[in-house]
DNA sequence: CAGGATCCGTGCGGATACTG
DNA sequence: CAGTATCCGCACGGATCCTG
């Protein structure tokens, strides 16, 4: 580490390059770490969907954000655009290999959460009423 | 789903509960998708660590916002925090057992990142380059 | 050293209206 | 249907000052 004189470092499960640096997380965390990202990701992983579609399926999302979040992920790689020039017109968004590899990170996550989420419920409401008033969420 | 007449739905690799639920994925990217929990929770994957080394660990974080996400990661009971009554104070934290359970979903994420970054970054020339002045990022 | 309190700017994201 | 354009609130987070 930087200070290295008695620091009780433990095994590295997560030392990235070594240093303190970042790794890259904080991309990863850029792209699927905003509000709409995973949602979207999620529904596409269940095959090919629509702009309405997805808008439908992706409860609070405005049609503004659904644009600029599909925009982002084909901008990345990982969703891709096609447009068939029929009328009324027919946008498809679709995973790409890429994005598909995400999904099981995305899995990973859902899972974790599916375990952890009583506990940390439980956790919270402990602390919330050891601090009354703290103002921390 | 929804609107089961002509969608090409694939495998369900992440269905959740099979209907357009969020799963719980929305309360752990309320978490770690915050801008600093994830690298705090990295740096405290080596060990055991105190404010001050966190924060010199963790780059650009101000205190404030140090405070607040060791607070809510610990309100979590992903973080615990122990006082030792010394002068000058010394407070230390380290993950719990539901604090270091994440740490592999962060390897992972950190893998996945490292895999596909280079990639990233090459759609991402390709698509400004072929969008120019389209304001996406 | 470890924080609490306060002030403040920015940008994310919601709402609405309009277009091809 | 699939967007674009515009306005706007507010919460997130940075900077600074102060305390035990």
């Amino acid at each position: 580490m930087s200070v290295g004189h008695s620091g009780v470092t433990t095994e590295p499960v997560v030392s990235c390059g070594g240093e303190h640096e970042d790794c890259g997380i904080r991309e990863v965390l850029d792209r699927i770490g905003d509000k709409w990202s995973v949602l979207v990701i999620v529904e596409l992983a269940q095959g090919v969907r629509r702009f309405r579609q997805l808008q439908r399926a992706v409860p609070g999302i405005s049609q503004r954000m659904l644009t600029l979040t599909v925009r982002r992920l084909e901008r990345d790689g990982l969703v891709s655009r096609t447009v068939h020039a029929t009328v009324p017109p027919q946008v498809e968004y679709e995973l790409t290999p890429t994005g598909h590899s995400l999904t099981h990170l995305v899995r990973a996550l859902a899972d974790w959460s599916a375990e952890h989420r009583e506990g940390i419920a439980a956790s919270r409401r402990a602390w919330d009423a050891a601090n009354p008033g703290s103002g921390v969420h």
